[in-house]
DNA sequence: CTCATCTTACCTAACGTTCGTTTGGTAGGG
DNA sequence: CCCTACCAAACGAACGTTAGGTAAGATGAG
């Protein structure tokens, strides 16, 4: 049973990279060692192969929170690890993020549930919490939107940040992104947070 | 030359919902009514053609922003509105988005480099010296890539953000995210800014 | 003005390749 | 003896691309 986790690990990988179309069955059993009919003994399908890769994928992360949320730590503290966490598992794996991108781009409305259910929700109500404790807002929905989005982007913007006046080598430093980013949310554009 | 045109258009919105590898000539040679022959006799290949419509999609979205940046407006003013046109060409502009999501995943450097002389660097200046008469921040470029994160990712994330807790159907709306996200900005997650 | 020529914008039909998938088999451990 | 895990070879369909042709308009010489 080794060799269809094998499978699915590098499917990840492909598919992460090149997207479902631009990774063929044969390109994958290459890349396994294998003919295409044995990946077929352990997938009845492409489509199918793709989903289970995709779960795989994400199941991997969803025990990287456990220590983000501990009853005892204050929501400031919360938001931080939260934020740290996030744009450390979206700096380390990079699979998990394209992967995750490329649903985002690609997935029907039934595939975009799977993903807000199995992904999301449960970090997502606990980010909710913190920012009602931490805020006097109305929308803690919308606001908990920003944090995710702001993380995600600005990672997935590094390759095109390169290329943009006033970059430096340590806005790619994890550290880095997530301090600056809880200091935005802490404090807006402004930014006393500083040194 | 109205035909070449047209072909463009059309595979900027193909492309930009499928992929490269996800739209064929004959699927392209079919939506624009005609044989691939007549594609090839326009464009030398798929990629040269890819890129063609790339440019075209970039190059309609370059003075959307030039109501932005009049010098006799605030600073705050200037974001204020850069903040809202942004919105607004990624929320009207649906192709154009995917388009420029996708090349983010998919890009190599050379393509990323292109990327972000044509449709970026003008924009993100501008964006820079407002944030540098706004904040005492020395993290003006890293600003800079939050403010733009920040909007391009909660417009992609809406489809995800549907299936998750404590959403409201106003959180799509284009000035109801300009005008959260730009309290944001200003105040942080407190978010004063609010009735 | 006319006729021959050239150019542009398309066509049908096919090329070789690669695709997802299946068939029919083998080798070995329980 | 059967079940699991694999294999080589092949299926038809779809792929990017090209060859060779047509029909219509522009051009230019007589």
């Amino acid at each position: 049973m080794d060799s269809k986790e094998y499978i699915l690990q590098t499917a990840v990988t492909l598919f992460s990279r090149q997207g479902f179309e631009g990774v063929s069955m044969r390109d994958l059993a290459k890349s396994v060692d294998m003919s295409t009919a044995a990946v077929y003994h352990h997938f009845s399908n492409k489509q199918a192969l793709y989903l289970e890769a995709m779960n795989f994928a994400f199941a991997k992360q969803a025990r990287a929170f456990d220590a983000v949320w501990q009853a005892d730590l204050s929501a400031h503290e919360k938001l931080r690890r939260f934020v740290s966490c996030l744009a450390q598992v979206l700096t380390t794996d990079v699979d998990f993020r394209r992967f995750m991108q490329r649903e985002l781009l690609d997935a029907d409305d039934e595939r975009m549930q799977l993903l807000a259910k199995e992904v999301f929700q449960e970090q997502f109500s606990h980010l909710m919490t913190v920012i009602e404790q931490l805020s006097e807002t109305q929308q803690v929905h919308f606001s908990a939107l920003c944090v995710i989005a702001l993380v995600c982007d600005i990672i997935q913007m590094q390759a095109l940040s390169r290329h943009l006046p006033g970059w430096q080598a340590e806005h790619e430093q994890v550290d880095f992104i997530a301090e600056q980013v809880l200091d935005l949310l802490m404090n807006g554009i402004k930014g006393d947070g500083n040194k």
